[in-house]
DNA sequence: CATATTTCAGTAAGACTGAAATTA
DNA sequence: CTAATTTCAGTCGTACTGAAATAT
């Protein structure tokens, strides 16, 4: 069993995703708030089609999760001009904010998660994963 | 974002839990099944309790999984005349032939996973994942 | 016409909590 | 009495499907 990609995968992913919730859960946020201001941080407003292709969040679940943003006034969606379909999301300067504070817990989470691991294990980890996400490729529908 | 081993776990896991899901689902088979079918064959009978230490699995969700498999002829519970508290879990032959037909699937699912990395890497991947997980220890209450 | 975007209404497997009943 | 075991009844975040309404 432990021999087992697939399962170890799981297995890690799963602390890894009880460490995000804990660190997250004093300051109400979920995984996808990050995720999705952190690309809005980085990467810059864009459309809820476009946001769901760089985050890998179905449509239908960034709708609610752009919901609960906006109502804590981390993001704002406006029509987009040029596009009727479209809203444009971007962050606010409360978002950025804090996109900051969660980005600060997600760092220290890491140190938590990969604590087993050296500093040339942990990049060695990220460059395999990193490889085998990219292999299988986005879907984000 | 993509530098964040915590995400890349993620990713790495929902494409591992797709693969798995799908190359299930023509058998009517979940996850869960094969942790416990495969934990019954290698590591013999066990009660519920030792059961979800050795596959991390929750007792509450362990108890689901179990009528699914019994309902299938695939395990039997017999109470444990040494402790009546308890049900000792086997395997029948039905839920030994099932635990290798999913077993093959399972491997084959693998190469599909992997397929990016070399035998070296897989094992490098494999190695350092073990790690991780057997640091972050067992839990299943 | 077909295609793209937003939204809503669901499903599903997995992880996790709390409590009850029984027995050690 | 405390502790362990099985079971039931839930919640939660994440992933995923299908379809409607609107606009390109």
């Amino acid at each position: 069993m432990d021999h087992l990609p697939s399962w170890l995968l799981s297995q890690a992913a799963a602390h890894a995703h009880r460490l995000v919730a804990d660190g997250f859960a004093g300051v109400g946020a979920k995984g996808y708030h990050y995720r999705l201001l952190s690309s809005l941080v980085t990467d810059g407003p864009a459309s809820q089609a476009a946001l769901g292709r760089r985050t890998a969040i179905y449509l239908s679940d960034l709708v609610g999760a752009l919901n609960e943003l906006e109502a804590g006034g981390f993001v704002r969606r406006s029509p987009d001009p040029a596009d009727k379909r479209r809203n444009v999301v971007a962050v606010t300067d409360a978002g950025r904010e804090r996109a900051g504070e969660l980005g600060e817990r997600v760092e220290a989470i890491q140190d938590d998660l990969m604590a087993p691991l050296s500093a040339d294990e942990r990049a060695l980890l990220a460059g395999l994963l990193r490889r085998l996400v990219e292999h299988h490729g986005r879907t984000g529908k």
